[in-house]
DNA sequence: TAGATTGTTAATCGATTAACAATC
DNA sequence: TAGATTGTTAATCGATTAACAATC
């Protein structure tokens, strides 16, 4: 049985990585204090919006004076468990799943990439970046020696649904999900999909949209 | 001077994809007609929610039938102009810029990448996949002699901001923004913001929100 | 203290859902 | 025709903005 706490909406969290991303501006300018006004002023956000966003999660501020940046920095990063690293494992070694690979290694830390699978034996035994490629038969001993917090979706659409469900008798209770499929499962797993090739249509959509208007 | 027609919401606007994802699925599956209900059981949406996303573009749907998957197909592929080949450049050869060249590749169609970009001299000629770098002094030779529509970003956060003037200057009209620099411009090019990282912090929070809650 | 700015309640706005008349 | 299902208007819900008392 659990008590769930009263969560923030979703449009609140989804906007503390932009928080976090200008605070952290701030202090490579040597700005430690910021009020919620100078803020959104930066941000293009109301001041009201900000002050609602971190009130979610409590009272950070000062009146009179605003946000110290480095203890909004530190209580974002908590939220948001950024700093608290995570062992990764991608599902996938095709195009998309070594494509992440590599992108996961140009980015500071957060996100180890522990091992990456596929069912296709002619890639077992690669190496991605120093990532080895098992197969997916071997996902179950892997993850039995290894605490893996999230799974790296990266098969095609037809595997999605199968994958994640191996995914779930294996124990991981995080799928980062890179692929077309959409994941309805019922279990408390936690997903979070990343439409690249949607977010593609929506741009085109918009471009066709500016050029009707010109 | 423009007209600007009364666009739909944006909310709408990026369930469009998911619908059409959807429906080819109907469409696979040799279903050729199909009511707001039944779709809305599958895709876990109201009916009434399909029934008023369509009703911004115009009324699609046939009383007491429900709507021709195949024609919905075709309208939604107008809206969001799939189908019409986009000529696109990366700007950025490193592992983000690489990573995109070879995702669009595994990807059906829409996205052509013409091109790659970057400012290091010791990655001009090389190839990504048959895909040339070039130096970003040639963007804006490359731009005349060739009618390229998106530009793909994919350079450092620093960068983002110089590159973006330099891509409005060459007159391209969109921008696919994978880096992680917020862009504000002041101009008629249309954005779109692909922020892995931030996905990923959302990701981190709600396995958190989940944990404590077991 | 006076000025500034928060935390929080109330008002507004926009998006989603419900309801139903129109109609195939 | 009767049944089904749309298109559309009205009601509800949730998110954003405005206002202001509390307080540093």
């Amino acid at each position: 049985m659990q008590t769930l706490s009263k969560n923030a909406p979703m449009p609140v969290v989804r906007r503390l990585p932009r928080y976090h991303r200008y605070l952290k501006e701030l202090l490579e300018e040597g700005i430690y204090k910021i009020s919620s006004k100078d803020l959104s002023a930066r941000m293009g956000l109301t001041a009201s919006q900000i002050r609602q966003d971190l009130n979610y999660f409590g009272g950070f501020g000062q009146q009179g004076y605003g946000y110290n940046v480095e203890d909004l920095i530190t209580v974002i990063e908590d939220i948001l468990s950024i700093n608290t690293p995570s062992n990764c494992i991608i599902i996938g070694a095709g195009n998309l799943g070594r494509a992440i690979t590599n992108y996961i290694f140009s980015l500071d830390g957060n996100a180890k990439v522990c091992a990456m699978f596929d069912s296709d034996e002619g890639k077992v035994g690669l190496l991605v970046k120093d990532i080895p490629i098992y197969h997916m038969n071997e996902l179950e001993n892997f993850t039995k020696e290894n605490a893996i917090d999230i799974a790296i979706l990266a098969v095609p659409k037809t595997a999605g649904l199968e994958v994640a469900q191996e995914i779930i008798k294996n124990n991981i209770k995080a799928i980062w999900n890179f692929s077309t499929a959409d994941l309805e499962l019922d279990s408390d797993i936690v997903i979070e999909n990343v439409a690249i090739n949607e977010s593609f249509y929506v741009l085109t959509y918009l471009l066709s949209e500016n050029n009707k208007n010109t």
